[in-house]
DNA sequence: TCTTTAATGTTAACATTGTTTACATTAAAG
DNA sequence: CTTTAATGTAAACAATGTTAACATTAAAGA
């Protein structure tokens, strides 16, 4: 892990602003979003509570900023998935499993990071922060793009495709996540069916 | 509207309970779930913050208690959009335009109220308050289960169905309610594609 | 290099919140 | 009619988000 160099004195922290998101990802992910505080972020970083809006409009604005932080730890697990496949489909079953990758990420990533799941979603009509990267739902539309390129996904499909298929697969993170499905196995089985479920929601024809 | 005779002093109020998750329910549809406060809604309820103790353990009983409201609120719009079908399908389209009702109404539930929506869910995995009623899942099932019976989907389908074809409804409502898609127009185009999608996705065969 | 200025931190106070304790009032039971 | 349990109030507490006034340092300009 390489830090930066800071100035001799400690009265400045150095990157504060990152600092203090990244302190916020890890307690929401610990202990969820209720008990994500302003003044204990403030102790976590080793700062005073009033430091912290220097570089924040106020709390709401923070978590804005956990949770899009938390949004891009989903597109890179989505994009990780990816790698592990021929980076170029060349066949429709190739384009095929990479969609499916993306949403097998997703579905992981809200079961096994259920609280950022909570807060990734919420204040997502944000005041001005810029676009995600990676961007879970431009993943998607590529994987979908692949698709109607090879002649797997018409036109007018690709047009409604992506909400249809993100539908499927947030709703099911965002339900499992809520401890409504029992044990780990009963949801291994539920979130096959879903993302077997999705190419003949989208009509893809392989 | 009839209300119950209460004793003659006010020192009492009579049914405080249910005036709370009340107008819990109404501050949360106006101005989201992070207005809420316990002390707002005693003065709501003309009482004194402490008098909210007698009833719920703290603020959090009394939100999973909101919370389940709306979810029941949400059975009742379901319900409601049955009661202007055949009440007992006799044809397997029958039993399809009732599975469809009902989650039409769902994503309509999300569209029109979502502010309940964001609660709803929340603190699902709550203490020991009895089950909804009416219950969402339920009414999703015994749709499922009038498909089986007449013979539209098969019996291994039915035991993933219900969570599959949940999943699609619930997350294009959660994710219309976040503000993703634009205008009312494009909602009501993907409602469209995710409904007529769900039959295909859980293998319903006419 | 020296001075100035903007960025970034601290301390102390404030209003507000959820919660608890001790007590008051009323309804219900014996 | 008395007792008791249910249900309300008032006052205090610790903790929180937020702000204002001030301190320290880094960066920019002479």
């Amino acid at each position: 892990m390489l830090t930066l160099k800071k100035t001799s004195s400690d009265y400045h922290h150095g990157d504060l602003q990152s600092a203090l998101i990244s302190a916020g990802l890890r307690e929401v992910e610990k202990h969820g979003l209720n008990s994500l505080g302003l003044r204990q972020l403030a102790l976590d970083t080793g700062v005073s509570p009033a430091a912290v809006y220097k570089h924040f409009k106020d709390l709401d604005h923070l978590k804005a900023c956990i949770a899009k932080a938390s949004r891009e730890i989903l597109g890179s697990m989505m994009l990780k998935s990816l790698k592990q496949l021929p980076d170029v489909p060349k066949s429709k079953l190739d384009a095929l499993k990479r969609l499916r990758a993306t949403g097998s990420a997703y579905i992981d990533f809200g079961v096994q990071k259920k609280n950022l799941l909570e807060i990734a979603f919420i204040s997502f009509d944000a005041p001005d922060l810029g676009p995600d990267s990676p961007n879970s739902y431009q993943i998607f539309l590529d994987c979908l793009i692949d698709l109607n390129k090879l002649g797997a996904l018409s036109d007018s499909n690709l047009l409604i495709a992506p909400a249809v298929a993100w539908s499927a697969v947030h709703g099911f993170a965002s339900l499992a996540t809520h401890g409504i499905y029992g044990n780990k196995a009963e949801i291994e089985v539920l979130k096959d069916a879903v993302l077997s479920g999705i190419p003949r929601m989208i009509q893809i024809e392989l």
